[in-house]
RNA sequence: CGGGGCGUAGCGCAGCCUGGUAGCGCAUCUGUUUUGGGAACAGAGGGUCGCAAGUUCGAAUCUUGCCGCCCCGACCA
């Protein structure tokens, strides 16, 4: 992408409203624009990181055997009457009327509707266990949005939705989320530690809110050090054998964010092993059994003959939420620094002296090349001066820059520049396209 | 939803107390000189001062109402 066809409306200063990081970063790299409180455009930058997020989300549902769907913004609040949570869900949600004078809402979530979509095309056991997800937008009507999209009233998530015949069935629905999240965030970049959470109505362990560790985030955690330290699950686990060994991998330590902090059992940690922190919560997955299934009257015939309720869980990802934290994880003074799989370009190519014959060859040269080799390329052919260019390739954050100018392309030379290091080298221009493009492979390999 | 604050050019702000021609920095446009870390000089354009009503000869400024946004708290993915 040539910078100068590129829509990046980018800030010099930072907006009166922006207190944290991600919130600063996003509105002055161009990523995304207010539109009204808690709710946001994602100009094309945002949306580039935006998608990579998205896709990387799907690729780990879709290994783990959950199969993509899509169910509407707008519902009808007759299914909500139906599970009783019309009446019950209060202000947050956003209610609206159609012109016949139905009641409809913006879906704050989809539980309802699933499970009327559920019943309506299972009747037998032998259909189980099902597990069905959608990556959709989402509203809230936060009293008080803040801290730009790490919550916001308008929301992107991603949702599955897990339906079995038992119990126990359910748990390793249940486990198949566990280690999808755990490797969801892994390739982001993000360290995410599991961490107990309330399990509602139904009890048991089986709830997580997946935690990823940020001084800006909005609740505090506590986790044993070696969390931090765990390896994740390599793509090719089986997972329908047994997976309990590396949930267990990861639960077996003290984690817990503080609505369940228990003081005494973190305090049998070794001291220089506590962690005490901030966190943003970037998963949440329970099991909730019978719930809705038997409010909505989702049932299956089971192997003796007899309808039974199945037994449901559900699994969100704050895709948007995401983008917030990724930066609030990954940035210093002079901006963003995206980890290559969620980077909106690959690499930045700075051309320092447009208009200039063997310069303007040389960029278009590199350009072609990467963009040949797979790598994504926002190449910055404006004729603004090299410290304007600098100061905004470092402020977008892209992970690698190639800069292209008189001094060096003299002794044939580009810049190699590593946003997350700082590190710079120069190379000839051939060696610098294979380097940058071998990492640029590397850091994209699934593991 | 309780408490506090703010709405003046695209962004950041001053002016308001004490009513009288709407300002500064950045950004934008033109020209000249610059050219490896957000250039210099000269010139130019851009504002129903959030909206409405009121007080007044006269309102960005005073009064009232409304709207929007932000911060702290409670709540939440």
């Amino acid at each position: 992408m040539y910078l100068s066809k590129f829509y990046l409306p980018l800030m010099k200063e930072t907006p009166a409203e922006a207190q944290i990081a991600s919130h600063r970063f996003m509105l002055r790299a161009g990523m995304v624009r207010q539109e009204s409180a808690g709710i946001y455009s994602w100009l094309p930058l945002g949306h580039r990181v935006l998608k990579k997020i998205e896709q990387i989300v799907r690729e780990e549902q879709d290994r783990a055997g959950a199969v993509e769907m899509l169910m509407p913004t707008i519902q009808s609040a007759d299914l909500w009457k139906e599970s009783e949570r019309y009446d019950a869900y209060g202000k947050e949600m956003l209610r609206i009327t159609d012109r016949h004078g139905r009641e409809m809402l913006y879906g704050p979530t989809n539980e309802e509707m699933i499970t009327a979509i559920f019943r309506s095309g299972v009747r037998s056991y032998k259909e189980l266990p099902k597990m069905l997800y959608h990556i959709q937008w989402k509203f809230r009507d936060e009293v008080r949005p803040r801290f730009g999209v790490m919550r916001g009233r308008e929301f992107l998530m991603k949702d599955t939705y897990s339906f079995d015949l038992t119990a126990d069935a359910a748990r390793q629905s249940y486990y198949k989320m566990f280690i999808a999240y755990l490797r969801t965030f892994a390739r982001m970049g993000l360290r995410s530690i599991p961490m107990k959470a309330e399990t509602g109505p139904i009890g048991g362990d089986l709830s997580h809110e997946f935690i990823v560790l940020a001084e800006t985030g909005e609740s505090e955690v506590f986790c044993h050090r070696d969390l931090l330290r765990k390896t994740m699950p390599p793509a090719n686990v089986d997972f329908d054998g047994n997976l309990e060994s590396y949930v267990n991998e990861h639960t077996s330590l003290y984690a817990a964010t503080e609505e369940m902090h228990d003081k005494e059992a973190f305090e049998k940690i070794p001291e220089e092993a506590r962690v005490s922190a901030r966190g943003i919560e970037v998963g949440h997955i329970f099991f909730f059994g019978t719930k809705y299934s038997k409010a909505m009257k989702a049932n299956v015939l089971g192997a003796e003959g007899k309808e039974v309720p199945v037994e449901m869980g559900s699994y969100g990802i704050g895709v948007s939420r995401l983008t917030g934290a990724l930066i609030e994880a990954y940035h210093d003074e002079q901006g963003c620094k995206w980890p290559v799989p969620v980077a909106p370009f690959h690499v930045g190519l700075l051309n320092l002296k447009v208009g200039d014959e063997k310069i303007d060859a040389a960029c278009a040269g590199i350009y072609r090349q990467l963009e040949a080799a797979g790598v994504e390329v926002l190449y910055d052919d404006t004729r603004a001066r090299p410290g304007e260019k600098f100061a905004r390739m470092d402020l977008i954050g892209l992970p690698w820059q190639i800069t292209i100018g008189p001094r060096g392309l003299g002794n044939g030379l580009a810049e190699v520049k590593n946003r997350h290091t700082g590190q710079k080298q120069e190379l000839p221009l051939q060696e610098a396209v294979g380097f940058v493009t071998r990492q640029v492979k590397d850091a994209l390999k699934v593991v």
